[in-house]
DNA sequence: AACTCGTTCAACCGCCGTTGC
DNA sequence: AGCAACGGCGGTTGAACGAGT
């Protein structure tokens, strides 16, 4: 005989969470923290699959979640470990501190892959798609083609970092260095498009460079996600918290836009780790 | 105002490696 | 050792919403 079933499959619910689900799982999981999530549902009241709870938990109501739109460091990010890593989404959401695989996937789906198409790149292999974007979206005429002040295409490859890119500029004249002395695989030609691309590599910045120099670091954000119960006495001011109340519940639900500082989750990662999210936390916060 | 269409994203589904019995 | 559940992951779906007509 194996193990039990994972849930009783009659009379569970599906569909979206209400506000008092949503409730009894943040009550239980804070006074029980994260165990068997095939037990969650029945001592939590709640008539889920421990699955549905797991995915509700740490897609949405984990507290150190940032939520709102990636910001532009975060989504440079996501492009270049997606363009090593593949459609690991999971490993992608370890690198962001507070965002999750999910989000990430659905991003990638309805705004980043939409962008590097729209720059002729193939947002799955991250190479240049310029045969297909000639014959299908924008076909560039002949002569066109043939004026370096049209929109002939550029492509941009950096090995070191697997980013790609395609320029479309017409300032291709001050770039002919570069594209006429590399290989296929490695030219490049800086125009105001793939200057976007490059300001990702800047070397200024903390979060890219780490990035870059620890090609084969460890994640850095453990995925081993754990309940940081002390942090939330914060929250309740009560060293024995056993369940949120009303206002601490509101505020969650209300407060979509929390980090990792809101809830002193600052002990939970080393100092490279909370370089990088102060780092994007500062970003966002600039914006 | 009513309808269509496109976009977004929370949630579900199914698969797979791991682990407990 | 083998079966079956668990936990996690990536792909997909569909309801909700907004923009355009």
């Amino acid at each position: 005989m194996g193990r039990q079933p994972c849930c009783d499959k009659l009379g569970v619910k599906k569909g979206p969470w209400t506000a008092d689900e949503d409730k009894k799982l943040i009550n239980f999981i804070l006074t029980n923290g994260q165990c068997c999530w095939r037990a969650v549902p029945k001592l939590a009241g709640l008539r889920r699959c421990g699955k549905s709870c797991r995915l509700r938990w740490t897609n949405y109501l984990r507290p150190d979640l940032k939520r709102g739109l990636l910001s532009d460091a975060e989504e440079k990010m996501v492009i270049d470990l997606h363009a090593r890593l593949g459609n690991r989404w999971s490993k992608i959401a370890a690198r962001l501190p507070g965002r999750t695989d999910n989000e990430i996937k659905n991003h990638w789906n309805t705004h980043i892959k939409k962008k590097l198409l729209k720059m002729g790149i193939d947002p799955v292999t991250h190479e240049p798609l310029i045969k297909e974007e000639n014959s299908l979206d924008q076909p560039i005429p002949e002569s066109d083609q043939n004026k370096n002040n049209g929109h002939q295409q550029v492509v941009v490859v950096l090995e070191s970092t697997s980013v790609t890119a395609v320029a479309t500029s017409s300032e291709l004249d001050n770039s002919s260095t570069s594209s006429s002395s590399s290989s296929s695989e490695n030219s490049f030609c800086i125009t105001d498009e793939s200057k976007l691309i490059l300001d990702t590599l800047n070397e200024n910045d903390p979060v890219l460079s780490y990035l870059l120099e620890a090609n084969d670091a460890p994640p850095l954000i453990d995925s081993s996600w754990e309940l940081p119960v002390k942090s939330f006495d914060n929250i309740n001011n009560n060293n024995n918290m056993t369940s949120w109340d009303d206002e601490s519940f509101n505020w969650l639900l209300d407060c979509q836009d929390f980090g990792i500082h809101d809830f002193g989750f600052d002990n939970c990662f080393n100092d490279v780790e909370l370089e990088v999210f102060n780092t994007i936390y500062d970003m966002e916060n600039k914006q």
